[in-house]
RNA sequence: GCGCCCUUAGCUCAACCGGAUAGAGCACUCGCCUUCUAAGCGAGCGGUUGCAGGUUCGAGUCCUGCAGGGCGCGCCA
């Protein structure tokens, strides 16, 4: 099933095709003034230009071929040859009762399913969640989302960071700290006590400041490293209970975004795998000793700058950044054996992927292509910089969960809600109106971009925002129930009305919209089809009184109008990984 | 210093291979609840797309230069 862009574009394109002209040139777009076309196809200026013709005189004789299609009410020529096409109401009235027929309500699948992982980039061990986790958390969620429901076998893997120099600085300042934890890491006797996320929380930024000004301290934490790395059995219990805490404290904070992995690997799983990768790069004579550590040079004829070599082993002895990374990739293809991965990663970590990809590709890890940096934008504060409270800390996710929630609650009682839910469904509601809330406002946002963070905006309720849409298919949902409890249904669907032909036009933009967020591995453009879908059913709200419909077939279509709205409403929604409750 | 990204309405952001009159939300002004949820709908206001050139029938989009901002550049991740 293809949507009405598709189909007029193979029209318009056989049209060229009659003319001696590239089919390429029938490309149809939704057209930009609504006031004129519903489609409009601007071939015929590129064609002109190929040809050497008269871009007019082309445009008048692919109008004579689709003159008589039946599913045009109008087709014509509008300013230097664009071809302008209105659809009659059959057309329409066809198109939306196949989506109503379609169980993925009109959305689109991949030709070729293929293997996708999407990697998390990695939370950080002792590192609480912080709003800057946001943005790789829900991208990378919803383009799992996407890629799945499109037709790939994807796996989510959160990447954990959970080896290399951090874990070092805590085992060093975990032993200052208590002797007896000391007495664990060294001796490898005794029990880890009272050593929870609020310890870690507390010794991690200390032990990072410290290292950045005290050389001995660094060196005391990097030797930690390699030893932890070449198996200490102390050095290993205590980074197990690192691990242990924050993956359960960590789990909880996803949780309640409503993301999910599929694998909760780390750094540490590829550690294994890093002897066989240095034989791997051995073997092909790209990995070369330099200033007492094993690099592999990957630059390339015509770079423009000279790209600084992955590091493999640094001169301590101990795995990189770089190292883990690129035996992932190996593990992964062992493992899974991926098309493609995707990396879901600040932007500011370019350079780093640009490394292992090439490293990877070099020794034959994965094909040219096959991996992709999906960096996104930081999060600011209004002076431009990576967002800090006013205290000059990082905002937890939590807290901004919570705020939201706070705004939510409020909301529903200046709503007189409170009373007719139950308790459980009030928090329910409020939970998923927090995260639609945050959520929404991130993903509306190109993800290459920075943004500006503002709470107020994260916790506005009007206007283009997570609970405007919410609200729309609640809204929608206490229709249907109203309607079920009048013993009306839902019938054959008939496009008529204003209100009614932009609705159906709306529908059918779900293929171009998914297509779209798939190829630029893009959620905005979901989100931005989720909105327009809202407010196109708004208008429709307003404009085509349901229950009280003049005739019961009208009603019937209205009702199934009203029932596809909100399948593919919570279809998309569910993509953006945002749940609607039944109640606001 | 070298490289990458960004600059669009007062603010926050969109804009489908280069196409018609650059779109939304917020804010501001006005109108709409005795009929399906007003967290809504309608109307208005708001633009030299940072600046200067170039390519093109046509540029927010491509090219060059400049200005301003962000980021990265070997043993952190």
């Amino acid at each position: 099933m293809s949507d009405l862009k598709r189909v007029l574009g193979e029209a318009v394109g056989a049209a060229f095709a009659a003319e001696g002209l590239s089919a390429d040139h029938g490309r149809v777009t939704v057209s930009d003034r609504p006031d004129l076309a519903d489609f409009q196809s601007n071939g015929a200026l590129a064609a002109a230009k190929a040809a050497g013709r008269n871009p007019r005189e082309i445009a008048a004789k692919v109008v004579e071929h689709l003159k008589s299609d039946p599913r045009l009410a109008s087709i014509e020529i509008a300013g230097p040859g664009f071809v302008n096409m209105r659809l009659t109401g059959e057309a329409l009235t066809e198109r939306a009762r196949q989506i109503a027929a379609d169980p993925r309500a009109g959305a689109p699948a991949v030709e070729q399913p293929r293997r996708v992982l999407v990697d998390y980039g990695g939370p950080n061990v002792a590192k609480p969640m912080h709003v800057g986790h946001l943005r790789s958390s829900i991208i990378g969620e919803s383009l799992k989302r996407l890629f799945r429901f499109l037709g790939d076998e994807v796996v989510g893997d959160a990447h954990f960071g959970d080896w290399g120099f951090q874990m070092g600085l805590l085992i060093v300042a975990a032993s200052d700290e208590n002797p007896a934890w000391a007495r664990v890491a060294e001796q490898d006797e005794g029990e880890i006590e009272d050593l929870g996320l609020d310890v870690l929380d507390r010794l991690y930024p200390m032990a990072a400041g410290r290292a950045k000004e005290d050389k001995d301290y660094r060196d005391r934490a990097r030797r930690a490293t390699a030893e932890l790395q070449s198996g200490k059995p102390g050095y290993l219990r205590l980074w197990r209970h690192f691990v242990e805490v924050s993956r359960t404290a960590l789990k909880r904070e996803f949780a309640a975004l409503g993301v999910e992995f599929d694998l909760w690997k780390g750094e540490s799983d590829a550690d294994p795998l890093i002897p066989q990768m240095v034989e791997d790069l051995k073997a092909k004579g790209l990995l070369v000793e330099d200033q007492g550590a094993q690099i592999v040079r990957i630059n390339r004829e015509g770079d423009k700058r000279e790209l600084p070599p992955l590091l493999v082993i640094s001169s301590e002895g101990s795995a990189m950044y770089g190292t883990t990374d690129l035996a992932t990739v190996l593990d992964r293809r062992r493992s899974f054996d991926p098309h493609l991965i995707l990396y879901v990663v600040d932007q500011r970590q370019a350079d780093h992927f640009e490394q292992v990809f090439r490293a990877s590709y070099l020794v034959g890890y994965a094909e040219e292509g096959s991996l992709e940096h999906l960096g996104f934008g930081t999060m600011n504060g209004p002076d431009g910089k990576p967002f800090k409270t006013r205290e000059g800390g990082v905002l937890k996710l939590h807290d901004l969960i919570e705020m939201a929630r706070e705004k939510a609650r409020q909301r529903l009682h200046e709503a007189g809600l409170g009373a007719e839910l139950s308790p459980e469904d009030f928090e329910g509601t409020a939970d998923k109106v927090a995260v639609a809330a945050i959520k929404f406002a991130d993903l509306q946002n190109f993800r290459g971009t920075s943004y500006i963070f503002d709470l107020d905006r994260f916790t506005s309720f009007e206007g283009k925002t997570g609970p405007y849409l919410l609200y729309q298919s609640v809204r929608i949902k206490s229709l249907l129930r109203k309607a079920e409890g009048e013993g009306h249904a839902a019938g054959p669907i008939v496009i008529d009305e204003a209100a009614e032909r932009e609705l159906a036009l709306t529908l059918d933009a779900i293929d171009a919209a998914m297509t779209e967020a798939y190829a630029k591995r893009a959620p905005n453009f979901l989100a931005e089809h989720a909105y327009r879908l809202s407010q196109s059913f708004s208008k429709f709200y307003a404009a085509c009184p349901v229950l009280a419909a003049p005739t019961p077939q009208l009603r019937a279509s209205l009702l199934a109008l009203a029932q596809t709205t909100l399948r593919q409403m919570e279809t998309v929604l569910a993509l953006l990984g945002i749940a609607t409750p039944e109640r606001m």
